[in-house]
DNA sequence: TTATATATACATTCGTGTATGAATAAATGC
DNA sequence: GCATTTATTCATACACGAATGTATATATAA
């Protein structure tokens, strides 16, 4: 095969990781082939080993390319919120949140990959430890955020920091698994964002 | 090979039930080999073969067998909420819906299974379907609760059925989808029944 | 005697990883 | 800038293993 320019690579590059990212969505991550991966990219096996050692390294970088990006800046608003009014700060960075996986299916493609068509395997420690680490991310960033909110006297009396950032945990994931479902129609109007602010309501005092 | 009695073959059904949840739980449902699953309860493939047709129709035994006799009372339950003071019996049955996760691991494993470990696939409509009616079902019985609840003026005011019902499922996804997962310790003490609690205490008046 | 539970053997298909090769982009030397 | 060398992208081919489904055999329950 002739070799190609650089500027040729990426786009096989990038056009693997988006036919990994479509088919481990249509049909989960250990039932789709590398084969289909490389058919669907136009290429073949031999462009796939050229970029990827094997497929779980495709899944990291997938998460690395198409949620990280979007993600990481919002990660770190939430782990420095102001030590005057977080509460206002909060809102506004979940609601960014929200609108993060309504409108860039690309990010909510990623999430539901790896939360829902990915089985977690002890076969693949590396993988395991792999999404060990995504949802230790997540409580970790959720409790951070609501010692803010606690220091700063903005919780309800009663609500403690650790209760709250599970609460609110369970219902990110429980409408993030909704929401990216292939069946059931989910909408954010109506499904998303009445129901973070009911809950923000009853946490918050502010 | 000789032929068994009835109720060895029960036994050897009940082997490979066992077996299938066991290594589905541990390496995900497409990751498991048939010839696994008859490894582990003690027999051969050719015994998997005279009880199921193939592998998605153990899934849908695990979940006929293993969670249908704990789950249909509950259900039934809170489809037939009283009139009178239905929230005093939501409250008991969603308790009761804990304490099962909490207690029996082998529905808490099914429902894992269900939920994390296995992937879902355009290639398997058959399986996606069963899928698609868990998740409707669940919807459908926590809307009719709310609606009864609702009836009976015991949500707070403001508080929507729908919004109600869907915030509560969120809810219980994520703490089961957490509570499952085989890192990150989960106790139900800590994680579980204080959040619950918080939750029904900001949606119903009573 | 007959029906059957399960082991065994076989055929087929499929997926992975690697080794190899062809053609050309990129680097180097002048 | 041009000629030559070198590096590299990706296709092709191969080897190996593994999984599925089926057909068959056997011993014994019914």
């Amino acid at each position: 095969m002739a070799r190609k320019t650089k500027a040729e690579k990426e786009k096989t590059y990038q056009a693997l990781l988006e036919a990994g990212a479509e088919l481990f969505q249509k049909q989960g991550y250990t039932a789709t082939t590398l084969n289909e991966i490389a058919e669907r990219a136009g290429v073949t096996r031999g462009a796939f080993y050229g970029h990827f050692p094997d497929k779980s390294e495709m899944i990291k970088a997938i998460w690395q390319e198409h949620v990280m990006p979007f993600f990481e800046p919002i990660r770190e608003t939430l782990l420095n919120l102001p030590e005057h009014d977080p509460a206002t700060r909060f809102r506004h960075e979940i609601n960014n949140l929200l609108e993060l996986f309504e409108d860039n299916n690309v990010v909510g493609r990623a999430f539901f990959i790896i939360m829902h068509n990915m089985e977690i395997s002890v076969k693949d420690r590396d993988l395991a430890e792999f999404l060990d680490d995504k949802y230790r991310l997540y409580k970790q960033v959720l409790f951070c955020a609501y010692t803010r909110l606690h220091d700063a006297r903005q919780l309800r009396p009663g609500v403690e920091p650790e209760q709250a950032a599970m609460g609110f945990l369970y219902i990110l994931i429980g409408m993030i698994n909704m929401a990216l479902l292939p069946f059931g129609n989910f909408d954010f109007a109506r499904d998303g964002y009445p129901v973070f602010e009911h809950y923000l309501n009853s946490v918050l005092s502010a």
